[in-house]
DNA sequence: GACAGTGAGACGGTTTCTGTCTTAGTGTCT
DNA sequence: AGACACTAAGACAGAAACCGTCTCACTGTC
């Protein structure tokens, strides 16, 4: 009937991604059907599958470390240029926490699919944050300490910003910049088996 | 394995409905299966079945109508009494409008899933809901007008409370007793072709 | 021991979903 | 104009999910 092709396939993967946002906001993974993003992205079945080879997994997986990269691309404009081990480390704290805090959809996943969101920050979804994460953050250490040692750091950060966000304590903020260089100082850098530069 | 047997067949048929409640909230009615119903309300599937014979359809059927019910039913506490027509239509316009207002479900039901939810309140249900009400109305309105006319008025005024519900307007507040008077004084007392008593 | 109510789960029939494919239509570039 | 790239629409088969029914074992009560 009506083939409008005035859209770039860059809008077209932007509206996919979008739709698997509002749907899934909206009922959560499990329940959410290519059908329903194809027509909450207003695209046909060929176009999603097209652009996402491999369906349904594909897509999903793409949309998630879509979402981690922006999270991590984010932090890294706020930490870059640090000077030393320690400013980079509590930097990236503070900022990942701030972020944590500041991310209204994250926020609403969390209310309106808990069990689902939960899981992937924690469970299923925890070994893809890892490893995005030290892909974003090894290469901020290298001038300092060695990569196994900065992704071993990096492993344990991650899993706890994440806890202290979902559940924050009343001894440690970690949007608080002294707090986390306390932690740091105390926790961290004693921790490390070479001598920091 | 184990089968517990200490809960009154009363207690499961809350809990189906609670589960329900909580399914459909979370996901809206299309997307809940009779599963999820059964696990969230820690039933099996054949307890589920025999308490509502029929299955999917009777189930959520009663659901839907023992909300209704629950609201009249409430409602129906605070008007009943009225000493006249016009008291007793203000007193309906009023309650129903605040009570609405206050519910909380039908207020998440509207964020998380709205499309089915006024579907229901407005296209599919209505029909339903203008039966229950005038189930529980027209008894009461027995005394001054014949029941044809009463059940004309219940089906316009519901449909008017549930829209000014949905969208408010900045002439007619029908949560205000004072207004909904005018309202009934005006326009639906002198469209009665039979003389109040 | 008889009985009523329940959990667990197997079962077949139906519906839904997935992923692939074909066809037709539209805009762009040459 | 004609080749080309891209998309919508939808048919299609296979897989998966769901529904409703049924049987069986178990438990607490009478």
């Amino acid at each position: 009937m009506s083939a409008v092709t005035t859209s770039q396939p860059r809008d077209i993967e932007a509206a996919i991604f979008a739709a698997v946002d509002s749907c899934v906001t909206q009922w959560g993974w499990d329940k959410v059907t290519m059908d329903d993003i194809c027509v909450t992205a207003g695209v046909s079945r060929a176009t999603v599958y097209r652009l996402f080879p491999g369906g349904r997994d594909v897509l999903f997986e793409a949309v998630r470390l879509g979402k981690l990269e922006d999270f991590f691309t984010a932090m890294r404009a706020h930490v870059e240029g640090s000077e030393s081990l320690e400013d980079l480390l509590v930097r990236c704290i503070v900022v990942a926490s701030i972020e944590l805090q500041h991310d209204e959809h994250l926020a609403m996943m969390l209310a309106s699919v808990p069990g689902e969101t939960l899981g992937d920050l924690t469970v299923s979804g925890l070994g893809r944050i890892v490893r995005v994460a030290t892909a974003f953050i090894t290469p901020l250490t290298d001038e300092f300490i060695p990569g196994d040692e900065a992704a071993h750091i990096v492993d344990v950060m991650c899993r706890l910003v994440i806890s202290y966000y979902l559940s924050p304590s009343s001894t440690i903020d970690f949007t608080n910049e002294d707090a986390a260089r306390l932690f740091v100082q105390r926790f961290v850098l004693p921790a490390l088996t070479i001598t920091t530069k």
